[in-house]
Order: structure tokens, then sequence, then C-alpha cells
DNA sequence: AACTATTTATAAGA
DNA sequence: TTCTTATAAATAGTT
């Protein structure tokens, strides 16, 4: 019985289904079943009970016996208090749509301020900020080019050394 | 059938257990059973799934087929770039999901090469890249430097026009 | 915790 | 996807 599932007609092994689409049809079947016990599980107990799920091609169904916030914030209060932290730091689901937000505007900074560097749409900048970006610029060729001579000298030294 | 659930011996209906023995007993039963079958989706169907169960006592117990902060996260940004429907899977999830980790990825890269041409980190790089980003940081030294200029006698222009 | 009668879940096929 | 059906699994009540 070890290393079996529940089953029907055959017995299958719990490994990863090869078929793309013998993985979907199973996948579509469990995932009502696995949600039914979810409810099922929450009402009867009493309990709270966040159910996600991401297909393997990226889908999302998601049950939650209260709010699926509430539950998630319950969960990562819970799990900072245990100190343990199984992760990264408890997860602030505010934080985290900021993120998405924030992401936006600080990638469009990071490449403006890269197009800048490579001296491209400079024209809206003040003497002050191009001034900096003078400095800036020449502070970072220095170093490139310590780099590089570093990397070339030694180079040679192994060279030398065969 | 309606309203019933599986069983044994009995039917039961499927409302909260008024006996709090009864009810802990059963809730023990079916949290296995329920993580079991999470856990099979997950291996089965190459699933994301994460599940987060507050018994009526307040004890938590939780599974994750991957890093359960990794898939709230993934929740979060989803069910933020849905909007208000809460409920029902968007099409183009998969899509919405992509846009963020991509978005993550660009910014990661984007930050790492201004960091570059500020001069930092640059131990990792070839010659070649050197030599690379030396002929854009001069390239972005002499647009700047340029762009000074122009400014400058902008302004000196516009003094003497006054 | 273990047992077991019975109901569900589900794999395969249509 | 839905239906059917044979069979495995889950589980309610009991011990």
């Amino acid at each position: 019985q070890a290393g079996r599932i529940e089953m029907a007609r055959e017995r299958r092994a719990i490994r990863r289904i090869e078929s793309a689409a013998a993985r979907q049809v199973t996948f579509s079947k469990r995932r009502r079943g696995l949600f039914k016990k979810a409810e099922e599980l929450a009402v009867l107990c009493d309990a709270d009970v966040a159910l996600v799920v991401f297909s393997s091609t990226g889908k999302l169904s998601q049950f939650a016996s209260s709010s699926m916030n509430e539950i998630i914030d319950k969960y990562s209060t819970h799990s900072k208090n245990l100190g343990k932290s199984d992760q990264q730091p408890a997860i602030d689901l505010n934080l985290e749509h900021c993120k998405y937000d924030s992401l936006n505007e600080q990638l469009a900074e990071a490449s403006l301020r890269l197009r800048h560097m490579r001296g491209e749409e400079l024209d809206g900048l003040s003497v002050g900020e191009l001034q900096q970006m003078e400095k800036n610029l020449e502070t970072g060729l220095q170093r490139v080019l310590c780099t590089k001579d570093r990397q070339f000298m030694q180079q040679i030294s192994d060279l030398q050394q065969k």
C-alpha cells in the first residue's frame, strides 16, 4: 500500500504525470475534490481554511472560509510570532500590493537613469544635475579602468606562471 | 445526495459539529486527509499549492508545495491584478504573473547595470565587458559634457538678451 | 489509536 | 469537459 494513492481501476504512483493532457484531466478532477474537502473541513469543524492553487500553466484557484486576506494576515502574524520565520519577513499584503505598483516606478526610474548615464534624454536636466552626473560618470570610468588594468595584470601574471 | 458528504456507518450533514470533542476528532482525521490530498495534487499535477488551516482553537497547520511566502506573494500579485473580482481566475493571469516576474528581473538587471556604471561590483566582469562599459561611459560622459556646455551657453545668451 | 462498514473520490474509458 | 463505472481511499461511529 505504501507509495500508492487513492485510485480506481488502476493504481497510480504519486509522481508527476508526464502526459500534459492526462495531467490536466487529473488536475481538474482532484482540484474539485480538494476544494470540496477544504470547505467541508471549514464548516464541519469550524476551522479557518485558506487554499491557493496554481496549476502548472499558472492559473489560480482559491478558496477561503472567511476572507483570504484575513487568513493570510493571521498566518503572517502567527509565523512571525513563532520567530521561526520560515523564509522572508512575514507577508504584509498591503506592502506586497505597493510593491507591484512601485516596481513599475522603480524600473522606469532606473532605466531613465541608465539612459542618462549613456548621455540620452539629457535635455530636461539642470546644470547641477549634469554636473553631478559628470562626477558620477568620471568616478565610474576611473573604477572601470582600474578594474580592467587589474584584470590585465592578473592575466599577465597567470601567463608568466605557466 | 445533496447536502451529504463522505461518510461511513452513518451519514452526516455538512454543518458545524456541535460537540467539541467530536469536532476535534473529525478535525484531526479530515485535516490529515486534506493535507495529503493537497500534497498529492501538487506532485501529480505539478501544481503550486498552499494550504493554511486554523483549528477552532486557533492552532495553525500549513502546507506549501514550494515556499509558503512565495505562493502568497504570487497570490497577492494575482489578486491585485484581478482588481475587484476576487473569485474567478482571469484569463490572462499567467500573463500578469509573467509580467510581475519579469518586472522584478528587469529591475534587478537595471540596478545592477547602474551599479556597474558607478564602478561597483565589477569583479565578476570580463575584460571585454569592461571595455564595453568604458566605451559607454566615455560616450555618456562626452554627451553630458556637451549638454552641460550647451546649457551654460544658453544661460549666457539669455542673460545677454536682458 | 484501531477497526470496519459504508460513502466518497477518482482512474480510465467513452 | 462531462458521464460512467470499477475500484481504491477516506472516514463516521464504534471499540
